[in-house]
DNA sequence: GTGGTCTAGACCACC
DNA sequence: GTGGTCTAGACCACA
């Protein structure tokens, strides 16, 4: 799996997962209906509990990324991505604006944060390119 | 004092603390040499913990920031605020990559989120224009 | 067959089935007598595991729905379906509360809960109607 | 604490708590705003796990009954049950359809059946009667 | 073998 | 003291 967690940082492990997977799907290196290791496998693979990858994949199922079948496991929602509803606006809104504040005061100008900003982006969805 | 405290947040107090008044700094609302409350009256006004405030203090002291002295209080860096060191470049690179991933999947694309993220920003630093 | 089961559903494939056939029998489009089709192709033709349709017939016979022949096969019971017993009254009320209490709590009255499951008891026995 | 745990049962502990919390909330033994045991001093009380007491109010919090705060511990929704969405109009119509789809094979009338509805619905909501 | 549930015990951040 | 996170190990229902 191509994982990695910092098990020093000061970000919960599951949140780790839960973002790396959202990285996955926006680089399309993990596309609808594919299917994702089981937990006990991606937590012996990572050296972790399994209790913490199963919150991850709680937390993504939760929110419309995954599925979690039954008995086949968990696969990447097939039947397209939840959209940009309002309360992810919310969230995107909270996040960029204490990233924004601290950019200005540290100097950052507003065409070089949005520059930034779209870099970042531009290299996320570019990612799956090189796998290919 | 203009700063608001929601106590049913997830996100910490004293980072709401930490994240107003840098917001205040990029505004322009706080200027480099601003005197800030004392620890107590800040803490009364906002009915909430000594210790709250005075850990968003010191972080933002770590920082540089502010400046705290022994006698005289807290007051707002006068000296010219901190650049853009790799430190801080790592965090908002993760920051927006967090962010812009999720805006990805969700189907925003490039430009709306670059745009998005330069009208926070212009919001940000023109908030203090309403003030004069 | 006019079942349809849900892969992704919470609810449990068995379960699912038990449900529709109670269905079945209520809208009378399953009568005390009539043939069920053999576990072997009902499995295929649901694409499910025998298991899973075992169970199910299992369960239904155990409630006295069912009659399980070993050699002609399953049919609906035909000597008169078992009664509103004390096991099934306490069943109602537990499942009932249940639902009652959350409508309750989100604002539904008492009468509109009680003509929501009208409504939802004569759609499911005039289903049948359609058939004809 | 006036809460009943029954270890025997099929329904896992934490639907049990779940379950119980929003009867508590419908017959008003729980108002908006009043606060629920710790997770600790709960588990302690039922003689269960904090972790089982932690998801019931978990699902709870998801779905906008509780509040968890930082500190003071875990409070009714103060603000305002939420509605009966579709989400919840879905789920209830399951329920129900499963629950008069069994009553009306074993023989109980629509009348019958929705005269229980409404009995249950009445007896959850005056059970706060007694307390007073 | 899969996820779901429960237990037990631990450390940490927050206040 | 509160909830949040993580670990470890167990049993069970489902398929």
């Amino acid at each position: 799996m191509w994982m990695e967690i910092d098990l020093q940082s000061e970000v919960p492990i599951y949140t780790q997962l839960v973002d790396q997977l959202i990285e996955g799907i926006a680089s399309e290196q993990l596309k609808p209906g594919d299917p994702l290791p089981s937990v006990r496998s991606l937590a012996a693979d990572l050296g972790i509990n399994l209790h913490t990858v199963n919150k991850a994949y709680q937390v993504l199922k939760q929110d419309g990324f995954l599925q979690v079948h039954r008995k086949q496991g968990v696969v990447v929602q097939p039947g397209g991505m939840p959209g940009t509803d309002a309360a992810f606006r919310a969230k995107l809104a909270r996040g960029i604006r204490s990233l924004a504040a601290e950019a200005a005061v540290r100097g950052m100008s507003e065409t070089e944060f949005a520059e930034q900003s779209a870099a970042v982006y531009r290299q996320l969805t570019t990612k799956g390119e090189d796998a290919k």
